[in-house]
DNA sequence: GTCTATAGTATGATAGAC
DNA sequence: GTCTATCATACTATAGAC
């Protein structure tokens, strides 16, 4: 993963060392993703990153351009990784309550295993530059999209409730942010994530089931 | 509402003829809010500020000691607004469908009428301090423990479906929660907020609905 | 009560030794 | 490939004029 990201940008990269490289850029990200959590992106200064990555200020200055090319690299990263979840994720199951079961959970287990990401990536989104952002906002349209057609495809074919598959869409999508966003509070409480998953596809299913008789 | 807050933090505050001072205090506020939609709080200096609000540096700091207070400052101020809020919308219904519907109504409006506080403070009470957050953590958890109590009397009096009235709760939430953080994107389509809220209150009442038969 | 000018500090970025 | 030392800049906060 990370050494793809590596090879995308190379040119830009002076240390030539794949292995080196590579091992470096990940700590790098991984101290990015710590020290946002903490107290932001903006509020971390390139000393803060030094100290976290172990990296020393000239050594950092080999792998990035600057503070503002960190977003794009960390953006590229995960935009490839959503990309390639969202290929796969065109199963060929038939049942529309199936599919949008699977897809639903699939959404939520994604955003478990890369949890500082998705999260980096909903607070910071904001401050990317104008062709990031709207590259940002097309993923975000896409996944949502995938919902909407789904629930569209099952109102048509009589197997799903009448609704607003746009709204319904943004909404099922809210609770599957939630689980990345409030992560503090389900570890509290001990929630998991199977059972948030089963919560969402629960409600969900309650709404768009058409009612007997 | 601002005279409020400027009486509170009369002893930090130098300017003290009030009129005025609420008139500067209310225009500090709104820069913030409006920098920080743009570029985010830990992004905006001073400057920024003194340039959007009107004043200069030093008359600036004659209304607060520094840039850390200005968060909890404002947090101070949402805070005041919410407790009252909650404290109101104890009304006097019976049906729990009746009352949940209000309950999910009354948040969503507030949060229009407030989306700035509301949105600044869910991105920025990460970096509050230490008192600060758990205060805010405290806030967050009773606006959702009323939705849960109300959950879990409607369950123990049959007229609600049994489920984990906890985890219902946070998931009503976070659907009320997407109508001020995604603003951009029900304006770009045209949603209204009574759209919005008609849209969660189904979606809760179709998943505490009890199948008949 | 508000302004301009400035002190002192922290920041992003680079040059050059190893 | 990585480090230490350093530069120019931008920041918060204050002092003192008006």
């Amino acid at each position: 993963m990370t050494r793809e990201l590596f090879r995308e940008n190379a040119e830009s990269i002076r240390v030539k060392k794949e292995k080196t490289a590579v091992k470096n850029l990940e700590r790098i990200i991984d101290a990015v993703f710590s020290i946002s959590m903490e107290k932001g992106f903006q509020a971390m200064s390139m000393r803060d990153l030094c100290d976290e990555s172990g990296l020393s200020m000239g050594g950092l200055y080999g792998y990035i351009k600057g503070k503002e090319e960190l977003l794009a690299l960390i953006q590229g990263q995960g935009r490839r990784m959503l990309e390639r979840f969202l290929a796969e994720s065109l199963t060929d199951l038939t049942d529309p309550f199936e599919k949008l079961d699977a897809l639903i959970r699939a959404h939520v287990y994604l955003s478990e295993v890369a949890r500082p990401w998705f999260f980096f990536s909903f607070m910071e989104s904001r401050h990317l530059g104008k062709e990031d952002v709207s590259r940002a906002i097309a993923m975000e349209a896409a996944t949502e999209k995938a919902l909407s057609d789904l629930i569209e495809e099952g109102i048509d074919n009589n197997a799903f409730a009448p609704c607003d598959a746009e709204l319904m869409a943004g909404l099922i999508k809210a609770m599957q942010q939630d689980w990345y966003l409030k992560r503090w509070k389900f570890k509290k409480r001990g929630t998991t994530v199977e059972q948030y998953a089963d919560a969402v596809v629960d409600m969900a299913f309650a709404r768009l089931a058409r009612k007997e008789g």
